[in-house]
DNA sequence: CACAGGAATCCCATTGAATGCGATGAGTGA
DNA sequence: TCACTCATCGCATTCAATGGGATTCCTGTG
């Protein structure tokens, strides 16, 4: 027993132990992180005593929570998150004026991380809520940020995809056709990907008129967006361009 | 030299680095890093280095930022982040509905913490955004959240601020008859605290009929809602029953 | 009411992970 | 070319972190 015999670092094991929080398990008590972690029960009691120290973690006497002080040190220094304060006015009025579910997304890993979402009551569920993620070509935001993306991190995920998920790879939404229609039209529209009758459309934001950031995209189960997205399209443009403008002044 | 003769821990090395960056200072470098914090040029890089690892930090050529794992972690089990996300479609109702600036807060620490804000462009600007602080009696939203806190907390906070701002604490507004009017109404509405012209009111939202755990507000410079704040109360206490019964249903 | 079982918390000898000095290399600007 | 700064690495040092075990504190149960 020593300085950790199993060869980890504390920033690994205060890794996992915040992982080990979720949605459903929001409070646990510091033996069922130890269990979860596989951490040493005093070990496991150490660390969130002292996270609960410095509000990572909140204690309480049932438990463990995960406190907000990460979340306001993230929330006011990371760039992506100062995006999407930046362009939650702009999702506000489309989604106003839409009625319909909207979504900024952006390239995390193999996914595409949902940095900000407002949703409409009488819309249909859609899969994933705020910091929910989605591989990248089952929705239209996704595949914005596909189709954007390097050749080399595309050719990285057909084949990450292929080996993953083999079962039902439908090849043919991100073949590189498919991926370059994407990028000249300037917009993604697809129907029926994750459920039949739900279409999603996506357009990409950019920083400075180049590289592809972010991309801003509406759910809905209307037909006729599937039949004419052209005016949704412009629509999502007009406020992309905002959002453009807004990040493209300041830093 | 050793396991840090300094006395502190990794954990609150980390937490020091992870203070450094901000809004205006979202990009550092290592050696930047080590100088703020005081840490060895060294141990900053290494700590950086392996946090850029696991998704703490994002490693560019020009230094680092903060990465969006942690965000991620903290939206989805943080339970006060889960209440801004279920509450977000009635601040959206109360925003289009009023047009104002509509906010969420919570007390954190002695003051409010703005988990969640929309904001209306053509009205006035307010102070803090998203992520944003507040001493507790400056704003609508934070005396709301003061008036339901417990009378041990109330007295702390009157000697608090008396300490540490004694330039020009209006200790009428913190006054125990004017918090339990504040109870009594259900509301509380005040104009010109931070910037004359500008009015505040906000309700408290109650969980499962008892606690009050948060506070919805809405910031205008109607004068109009400082003679007759009735009618916005109402449709607050509409939106925030509404949030009530949203968070009182299932965990 | 005593007792069992689980959790939180404390104690403390042990030790290897973390540390920071110093050196090297890479980059930049004068 | 030189001077300066920063990133990165190697390595001996050592104390902060560790975890087994004991103790205390609950809580539910027979």
């Amino acid at each position: 027993m020593a300085n950790s015999p199993t060869g980890d670092s504390v920033l690994a094991r205060l890794d996992r132990v915040l992982s080990t929080f979720s949605a459903a398990d929001s409070l646990l008590s510091a033996a069922e992180i130890a269990r979860r972690t596989g951490l040493p029960p005093a070990t496991a009691h150490r660390l969130c005593r002292d996270m609960a120290e410095l509000g990572w973690l909140e204690s309480l006497p049932a438990g463990y929570m995960v406190g907000t002080r990460l979340w306001e040190m993230t929330n006011r220094s990371a760039p992506t998150m100062k995006l999407a304060v930046r362009a939650r006015p702009y999702l506000s009025d489309v989604h106003t004026v839409m009625g319909q579910h909207v979504q900024l997304g952006v390239i995390e890993g193999h996914e595409v991380l949902f940095v900000d979402r407002l949703s409409a009551r009488e819309a249909p569920r859609i899969h994933g809520g705020v910091a929910g993620r989605l591989p990248l070509h089952v929705s239209a935001t996704g595949l914005v940020l596909l189709a954007h993306a390097s050749p080399e991190f595309r050719t990285f995920y057909r084949t990450f995809y292929r080996t993953h998920h083999q079962e039902a790879a439908p090849s043919q939404i991100i073949s590189e056709d498919r991926l370059e229609q994407v990028r000249q039209q300037g917009y993604c529209a697809q129907t029926g990907v994750i459920e039949r009758e739900v279409t999603g459309v996506a357009v990409p934001i950019r920083q400075r008129g180049r590289s592809v950031v972010a991309a801003l995209g509406v759910v809905t189960d209307d037909d006729d967006v599937a039949r004419r997205p052209a005016p949704w399209v412009q629509m999502l443009q007009i406020a992309a361009r905002g959002i453009q403008r807004e990040i493209s002044g300041r830093t």
